[in-house]
DNA sequence: CAACATTAAATGTTAGAACATTTAATTTGC
DNA sequence: GCAAATTAAATGTTCTAACATTTAATGTTG
C-alpha cells in the first residue's frame, strides 16, 4: 500500500494536522475520480449525476431550476444549460411553472430513471471495493471528517 | 454543528460505508473552496499554486515540463499552456533544455517564492482553523483515509 | 546512415465552468 | 393600478480542462 508521502512524492509533512487536510482531499480526488471514470462510460458528466439524483429524490414531485442549483454540492451558476444538455438526451423533461411563470420545473424522465438505476448498481459495486474498514472504523472516520468542518 | 446529511439535504444512507466515502468528498470539495477562495485573491488557480509549490520544492534544479505533469494531483494534458501563463505573469522562467532539445526546463523566479510565501502563510493559517482534532485523532483520521485508498 | 519508432511539447478543437448581464414575470409600495 | 424593486431563468463572454492531433527531436534497428 503506497503512502500519501509517496503518492504525493513529498518527503515529509510539517504535521498530522497538515497532512490530514491534504490526504482528505487527495482521497476525495481519487474518490472522485474513480466515480468520473465510470460516469464517463455512460457519457454523464459528475453535475449531470448529480441532478439526476436530486431529481429522482424529488419524485414524484418536480423540481425547480432554482432548488436543483440550491443542492448542487458545489453550488452551479450554470443550471439552465446542465439542464437543457439532459433534456436534449431525454433524460429529464422540463416545463415552464404554471402558477410562476418565471419558473421551470424539471422531472426525470422514464429513460432518465432507468440509466440512473443501471449507474447505481456500478457505482455501488465500486464503493464496496474501497471498503477495508470495519463498522467501527467507518463510524469513526465519519466522527472525524464532520469534525475537520466544524 | 450541521451534520451530513442536513448539509447535502439527503434523509439517510444506505450504510456507514456509503456515507464515508461521500462524507470524504464532501470535506474534501469543502476544503478544496477554502483554498480556492484564499489563491483567487492572489490570482492563482489550484493548478497554479501545484505546480509553483512542486517547482519550489525542486530547487535548485528545474523541472521539466514531463515531471511537472507527473507530480499534479489530478494529472494534467494541458501542462504547456499553464507554465506558459505562469511565465506571463512572471512567476517562473523557462528554458529549452541543452541535452534533449524535446524537453523544457522550468524553474521557479524570485517573484515566485516571494509569492508562494505569502501565499503559504495564509493558507496554513486557513488550514490551522479546521483542526479541531487532537493529535491522536489526526493520526487516526491518516490511518483511516490511507486505509480507504487501499 | 537511413527509415522507422518513440518521446516531449505545442497546438487545435470542443465542451464546460465562472462570471456578469439581460430578459421576463411577479411582488411590493405608494 | 402602476412604477419600481425583486426574482428566476436565459444568454453572453471569457477562461480553462480534456481530448486529439501535429511538430520536432531523439532513439533504435536493419
Amino acid at each position: 500500500m503506497p503512502t500519501l508521502e509517496e503518492e504525493i512524492t513529498q518527503k515529509t509533512f510539517r504535521n498530522e494536522g497538515q497532512k490530514a487536510i491534504i490526504n482528505i482531499i487527495y482521497t476525495g480526488n481519487w474518490l472522485t475520480a474513480r466515480h468520473n471514470k465510470l460516469l464517463k462510460s455512460f457519457n454523464l458528466s459528475e453535475q449531470q449525476f448529480n441532478i439526476l439524483r436530486i431529481l429522482r429524490g424529488q419524485r414524484p414531485k418536480t423540481a425547480s431550476l432554482l432548488l436543483l442549483r440550491e443542492r448542487m454540492l458545489d453550488k452551479m451558476s450554470d443550471v439552465s444549460r446542465l439542464v437543457e444538455r439532459l433534456r436534449k438526451s431525454g433524460l429529464v423533461e422540463r416545463e415552464v411553472c404554471i402558477h410562476d411563470r418565471r419558473s421551470v420545473e424539471v422531472v426525470i424522465s422514464e429513460q432518465g430513471l432507468t440509466l440512473l438505476a443501471e449507474v447505481d448498481k456500478h457505482i455501488n459495486k465500486l464503493d464496496k471495493l474501497s471498503q477495508r474498514l470495519s463498522p467501527e472504523e467507518l463510524v469513526m472516520l465519519n466522527t472525524l471528517l464532520d469534525k475537520v468542518r466544524g
